[in-house]
DNA sequence: TTGCATAACTGTAAAAATTACAAAAATATT
DNA sequence: AATATTTTTGTAATTTTTACAGTTATGCAA
């Protein structure tokens, strides 16, 4: 188990007391969480946090690869700390965003029609498993 | 070639004159335009047209089906008119959108870990073929 | 045609998410 | 210890989107 110390400094990225604790709760909970729920669950324990340092934080992570911006159908943006291949799947019933793992890799391209391709994003949508189930309509 | 009054009729909606001319700056202009964008095209040749009513126009035709939300990395929401299975290459140095079509049909999945999949979105990023040719830097 | 009911449009105001910024606090350096 | 640099904080500003209420347009019956 890496020090999320090292992890951080591993990244060019000065580890400081918040940037750390910020980093510890996405990796603990791997919610794709909103910048205001990041923010919520922190201040509890940490009163003095700002949430401009949320924000700043989680762009600075980003800027150094060690988490993904998601673009949920909600009006927040939301992040996501998993760095393995993976795709999402959202519920329109529910709202629910669960994670769908990337068995085959599907996309290996390097290039296509002569663009360059550094990052791959499959999003699914449809009915997830706990809403078919509630067979109440 | 459908006519655009057919073709929202067909679709339950009401062919009014504000309905028709944004369908058809989105026909004619596949560009993935921002709200925004489309306001102020229309608003030149529509100078009563309000902004109010491109949103609720809009919001119309996704509800219909007709038309597709994009997340971009830009704060704006951006439409794409083009119902035909396609991905989307986002250019991270110029910031430039490209419709890549899909040959195969890598998605043809009814369900996975047994949710229903109804819609699937495939983006890309990476450096486009414009500026791998400008070897400037 | 006239009057009435419904639907659609418009513009302003409000809400929500994000960014800018400057002062304060913490940390590092000389 | 004094100074310089980095980081954090809180407020204000900006931006996008939504809510809403009044106005206008449209459809329909008498």
């Amino acid at each position: 188990m890496k020090k999320t110390k090292d992890i951080l400094e591993n990244n060019g990225i000065n580890p400081s007391y918040q940037r750390l604790i910020i980093y510890k709760y996405l990796k603990e909970n791997q919610i794709h969480p909103s910048i205001d729920r990041i923010y919520n669950d922190l201040k509890n324990t940490n009163p003095t946090l700002s949430k401009t340092t949320v924000y700043n934080t989680v762009k600075l992570f980003c800027e150094k690869d060690l988490l993904l911006r998601l673009h949920c159908d909600d009006k927040q943006m939301r992040y996501d700390i998993n760095t393995h291949d993976h795709m999402h799947f959202k519920c329109t019933k529910c709202g629910k965003l669960y994670d769908i793992n990337l068995e085959n890799n599907l996309f290996d391209y390097d290039y296509i029609d002569n663009h360059k391709i550094n990052y791959v994003h499959i999003g699914l949508k449809g009915i997830c498993k706990n809403c078919l189930s509630d067979k109440k309509d």
